[in-house]
DNA sequence: CTTATGACTAACAATTTTGTTTGCTATTGT
DNA sequence: ACAATAGCAAACAAAATTGTTAGTCATAAG
């Protein structure tokens, strides 16, 4: 886990107060992040869709990284009333719609500048 | 460095093909590099004014950082002429410069959805 | 002749991130 | 009875990132 008063954590911290930049990119540059959250505005919103939009996950990998965005505020669950086992949908909060543009905003800026 | 085969290594460069907005969070997603890059935008385009900037950063990490993101084509140095010892300037590239209204839409996003 | 400057680099150690193994829940289909 | 499904979680191991220590080069100032 984290050592709180490593020079890492000491420099994360830093730079969070720095700029507000450092923020945002903490959050969505986990190894699967940006790409689940682009998944799931696309139609993606369950956890089994989710490993067969990601081939090689793991559960446990992606377990933690849906609760790390949920735990930013990006994602929200929501039970599926009437499915055994009980299904869960994942539904990106407005904080969580309003990167999207942003993510396409990367996206085309490395297409167009390769 | 790098396995080359491990799990890690072969995810990355699936996410890779997948879509190219993990490519973009890849280049940027470096503990210093966003950070950097609009300090350099900014007029701290020079290595020490980077240190002084970045006041905990040590030399080997900012040198490592901007090497980087040289290598993938957001800065480039230019050597100041009649200058002892010989001062290096770096300036963003057309690629970096296009980021920058990236950088800041991030920035908003976080002081907006908080 | 020692120290300072500007801009690094290699080798190594600490820390964090990522991935793996194993196990759980409750219900339905065979 | 037994496997299958959906959705996880703890504990551990592997790998990658980040930070540290020590050194380089050429020139100029004290």
């Amino acid at each position: 886990m984290h050592k709180e008063n490593s020079s890492d954590a000491l420099n994360r911290r830093f730079l969070f107060k720095k700029c507000e930049l450092n923020t945002a990119l903490n959050i969505i540059s986990g190894r699967w992040k940006a790409q689940i959250i682009h998944s799931i505005h696309n139609g993606h919103n369950r956890f089994h869709l989710l490993q067969k939009e990601l081939t090689n996950i793991s559960e446990p990998v992606l377990g933690r990284q849906l609760k790390e965005i949920e735990t930013q505020g990006i994602i929200i669950k929501k039970e599926i009333p009437e499915t055994t086992p009980t299904g869960i949908e994942y539904l990106l909060t407005g904080k969580g719609e309003r990167l999207i543009p942003i993510l396409d905003n990367l996206c085309n800026w490395i297409k167009e500048n390769p």
